[in-house]
DNA sequence: AACAGTTTCAACCGCTTTATC
DNA sequence: AGATAAAGCGGTTGAAACTGT
């Protein structure tokens, strides 16, 4: 890692530099950290604070490259199969968001976790219980992304073959209308196949019909929601 | 059109882990 | 083995954008 030369480098900035910028980054800033990396690599993020004349600190620069920059970070709507990945390697592994993130190519931990701050949690409330409640897992375990999953076979039954749609995540499972468990594939298998660590194509039309989490959360999905947390508690 | 309240998300903060000497 | 610094992670914040009145 980061060798003690770097770390002098660190020092010294620091030392004769108090005043290191902060909040947004500029266009300008974005493309000095940007050429420099193409040249250099990712990594020693101080080193490369310094050495691109940026007043950032290290971490600022790694934030914003990872987060931002990185030609291969895919930003704006999560769709579809990575929200019901989302609940599910929640369900899992509660709050690593990194390791989350590691399962939805080109999403940041950062996006996941906003993601579910300002959504699930949001739908947590709408059902009266604590988002990280195992009434709250189960429930989204064995009854909402069977439902979603239920929804999105039909839709798919409805739209058969439509050859149009753009290239995305793909989702594969077993027939969660049977058996709850999704089945996400961990690693390399379906990646070298598809690109992606999930592969079928029925989410992903109706990823392509606008179809959301949001849109599940209806007044009759939360009354049926209610009505199962009643009977399962 | 103007204002208030709400939501979203980029960025920061502080802590922990990892690597190096 | 201990000290130090960088990298990584999750929680939090605040400004901008959006929505409702």
């Amino acid at each position: 890692m980061g060798s003690k030369v770097m770390g002098e480098h660190a020092a010294n900035q620091s030392k004769d530099d108090m005043s290191v910028r902060k909040g947004p980054w500029t266009v300008e800033e974005d493309t000095i950290l940007t050429n420099y990396v193409a040249t250099h690599g990712e990594g020693h993020w101080n080193f490369v604070a310094h050495c691109a004349d940026l007043n950032r600190t290290g971490k600022s620069c790694r934030l914003r490259w990872l987060n931002y920059l990185r030609p291969d970070v895919r930003r704006g709507n999560i769709t579809l199969q990575e929200q019901i990945l989302i609940l599910d390697l929640h369900s899992r592994w509660g709050n690593r968001w990194s390791k989350i993130a590691e399962h939805l190519p080109g999403r940041t931990d950062n996006e996941i976790k906003n993601y579910w701050r300002t959504r699930v949690i949001k739908q947590a409330k709408q059902l009266r219980c604590e988002v990280n409640s195992k009434q709250f897992r189960d429930a989204l375990r064995h009854v909402w992304i069977p439902r979603l999953l239920e929804r999105v076979r039909a839709s798919s039954e409805d739209q058969p073959g439509s050859g149009t749609e753009r290239r995305r995540p793909t989702y594969c499972c077993t027939p969660v209308y049977a058996e709850p468990e999704l089945r996400v594939s961990s690693n390399s298998d379906s990646r070298e196949t598809t690109g992606h660590p999930i592969g079928n194509g029925s989410v992903t039309q109706a990823a392509e019909q606008g179809d959301s989490l949001e849109n599940l959360w209806s007044e009759e999905n939360i009354w049926f929601l209610r009505q199962q947390l009643c009977d399962e508690f």
